[in-house]
DNA sequence: AACTATTTATAAGA
DNA sequence: TTCTTATAAATAGTT
């Protein structure tokens, strides 16, 4: 057996930098991916560790390790930073959530507007009702104040008859309606528009 | 030199399972992680790849190896893939985004419902109205219309009094409420709050 | 892809 | 933890 050379010089060391030959380069990456690969995947079983890699090819075709898997990984890492860091890391869908959350928080500024209004139109008619009671709005009176309401105008009805002879003007509170005039129909969206205008016992 | 023994018995083949001893294993965890970080480096000067490698320690302390960045890569890796998973990937963040968002939503049903409520109210005002129809809103007239009202008003008023000698009870039709009163000022923001309540020539 | 000489990584001990 | 040493494992260059 005298006659066995070498068959191989072995392996050789070699310089930290870029492997200028591209096909040598591809070996290299190749075996060198698949080490790395290993190690981590002993990494996992020996020590119970939890490791997810990542790796583009200088083709830019990528490669992956994950154990248990890579998601579950990187899932527990971003859940670590705070939400900033998670928004730039996924734009669109970021961006997508944002635009939603954008449109209907806009939603809620025009209803709350509109609530606003209503409510400032409520107080409107209330502050109109201090001034001139009866044009107050009806839903705010209880049963009794009606009662009382209706009865004020009956006297009032009575009286006027009585000394003008008229026909009776006051129709209304025999429940007998008169005509509504065209442009009182109520299609316009407005709130609280009811209102009194006769007078009580004032006069 | 023959006293030379032995001072180390070397590098020994170990079994490829979950190291048992809690220290032991932290000692490996240590010293591989080091080397998967530095196989890592290697690879990417070598071949021009690019990686990020995180790993969870059994005690579930995160490390992270990336080149350029681990942010870089990873997001390159999800940009691949589609936006579900992105959020899948992220639960952290959408569980938050979406916790606002049903938040909000939940304010815009509660607005939706106080602006339906008043809206309800306003049309019961409005049918309230058309049974006696001079109780509807005057915001719903037109400026002839108006004029029409007041001339009507008017004319009222003189056969009242003509008729029952009283004290003008219609006082508040000079003034300060024909034109326009204080209360139908249109400084408010507000569309159409006021309102008459007199009749016009209808009778 | 397989081989092998050699480099590199690392288990065990201090 | 770090250093040392013997050895296991990885791999450069070749086929």
């Amino acid at each position: 057996m005298t006659s066995k050379k070498k068959e191989s010089i072995g392996r050789q060391r070699i310089p930290m930098v870029k492997i200028k030959k591209e096909s040598h380069r591809q070996v290299t990456f190749s075996k060198r991916r698949a080490g790395l690969f290993k190690k981590a995947s002993e990494l996992c079983t020996l020590c119970g560790a939890e490791i997810a890699i990542i790796v583009f090819s200088p083709a830019k075709k990528p490669f992956s390790f994950g154990h248990p898997s890579v998601e579950s990984v990187l899932d527990r890492y971003m859940s670590r930073n705070n939400m900033s860091m998670a928004q730039t890391r996924n734009p669109a869908a970021s961006c997508e959530l944002n635009m939603r959350l954008t449109q209907i928080l806009s939603e809620v500024e025009e209803e709350k507007k509109k609530g606003q209004a209503m409510e400032e139109m409520r107080r409107e008619n209330a502050r109109r009702a201090m001034i001139n009671w009866w044009e107050g709005p009806v839903e705010e009176m209880n049963m009794v104040q009606l009662q009382e309401m209706k009865f004020a105008l009956e006297e009032l009805r009575k009286t006027v008859l009585l000394e003008t002879n008229k026909e009776d003007v006051f129709g209304f509170l025999d429940n007998k309606v008169t005509t509504v005039p065209s442009y009182m129909n109520m299609s316009s969206g407005l709130p609280n528009t009811s209102n009194f205008a006769y007078g009580n016992g004032c006069f």
